[in-house]
DNA sequence: TCAAAAGTGTTTGAATTACACCCATGT
DNA sequence: ACATGGGTGTAATTCAAACACTTTTGA
């Protein structure tokens, strides 16, 4: 097909996903035998990385890209997004939801036009999101990154970034989703710091505990986290089964 | 292109937008030479209305379904959008927003696979909404339907229909999209009967003035209605431009 | 016994609701 | 005058923030 040829065509779908995770995860199990609860080794603040792709081919060859690609004529448009998280990041997300779609037409001035259906996903500890940037398991092209400090971004892909971490924090604010960051069962400190983390900012440990559990989404499992230099905190889990596809709720 | 072939084609993008209008258009102008307002002739509530276009060929064919259509190579969504809009209504909506993608494999089993990015409008008063199912003007194979009694569907729209109403109830609720309905000016009455129209509710008039004005988003033209039976209600504008595209905010 | 986080209680102020009441206009 | 919606006032209620204080554990 020749340049002139590919312009005319008809705009090609793709997905791409901004994935979120914690590092270091907020209240990871550091895998002694006595099964102890750690916390954070230090004050180090909980902060934001996302998982991106670097291009192996023309338009933006060399950059990083949100990880993603185009929808096959089969694929409804989550599998898509599945698929390709589980090549990028080696494993399903604890959360998944669509977020926008983007068809500007400048986003790919030279190659065929290409319309992105984005989607944003939360993953809870996640080994290659803990080693940071020089992560090494499955994919050399696959890196992590600090949401701070993001290196620059293919196409209109750092926009969609911003949006995303928007609907984060927006999420966050007012539900419960950040549960997803965490394992099977959590402590409300855990879920409070996870909060804080997405945030940005202080959370009242007590006026938090009684906002979420009024939510009722929470389910005190009768267990508490054990080891704790303090007193042990109780553990919840949430009550609904684990939903992926979910529209967003404005 | 055979049967088969198509089935493997990549999924081509299409824009379906479902529009609401108001009936009777609440607040309008009754046309006579003194420009008096009229409110509504009787008790009739004011009811949402949606514009269906009749389909002319295979899938579905003969059944109602949103205006819409495939994306061209050179524009881009929203113009998408717009033109189809342009074509069924006759005019520009006072507001455009997108909704979700839809991208199920089941969308249109027999011909090529189609990923559809809804979005949703509102306009003022419009002419064959009034007129109600057998409008006349433009095109024979547009109606306009009540949102209570919608006919069959085609393909998943009654499930965008479903969801566009729920955007425009939460929206109206926590914002004065609604008022996107109306004219250029108008009392907030009128506002406030739009309100009750979209949430099926009544809608206290002293705290609705309140909530609306502390938005600051209204002002006061100076200006009052004329020719009421009891005393005149100020006329507002919206503070800013007419914006167009506006992502969803959650 | 001490430090630290878990968890409860209480006070304050802001936001929302319900509803009483006056205002301005055409009939 | 009077009916009608426009517009203001206000008390009651609910909701959110701030913060004091008690509890439970390991060290």
């Amino acid at each position: 097909m020749s340049a002139s040829e590919r312009r005319q065509a008809p705009p090609a779908v793709a997905v791409s996903t901004v994935v979120f995770a914690l590092h270091p995860p907020a209240g990871a199990f550091v895998g002694d035998d006595t099964g102890e609860f750690v916390e954070d080794p230090d004050g180090d603040a909980v902060t934001i990385w996302i998982p991106l792709v670097r291009r192996t081919r023309p338009p933006f060859e060399g950059t990083w890209a949100l990880p993603g690609g185009p929808i096959e004529w089969n694929e409804t448009l989550i599998d898509t997004a599945l698929r390709n998280l589980l090549a990028a990041v080696g494993q399903e997300p604890g959360y998944l939801e669509q977020l926008y779609s983007f068809g500007g037409l400048e986003r790919s001035a030279e190659a065929q036009r290409v319309v992105t259906i984005a989607y944003w996903a939360l993953y809870s500890a996640h080994e290659d999101a803990e080693s940071g940037a020089q992560a090494g398991s499955s994919d050399q092209n696959v890196a992590w990154f600090s949401a701070d400090s993001l290196p620059r971004l293919a196409f209109d892909h750092a926009d969609i970034v911003d949006y995303a971490l928007q609907r984060l924090r927006l999420k966050t604010s007012y539900s419960t989703v950040a549960y997803r960051f965490l394992g099977e069962v959590f402590t409300l400190g855990q879920l409070r710091q996870v909060h804080e983390a997405v945030l940005g900012q202080r959370v009242d440990p007590a006026n938090f505990r009684r906002q979420v559990l009024a939510q009722g989404h929470l389910v005190d499992t009768g267990e508490t986290q054990k080891g704790t230099p303090f007193r042990p905190a109780r553990l919840y889990r949430f009550r609904a089964g684990p939903d992926h596809e979910q529209r967003s709720t404005p």
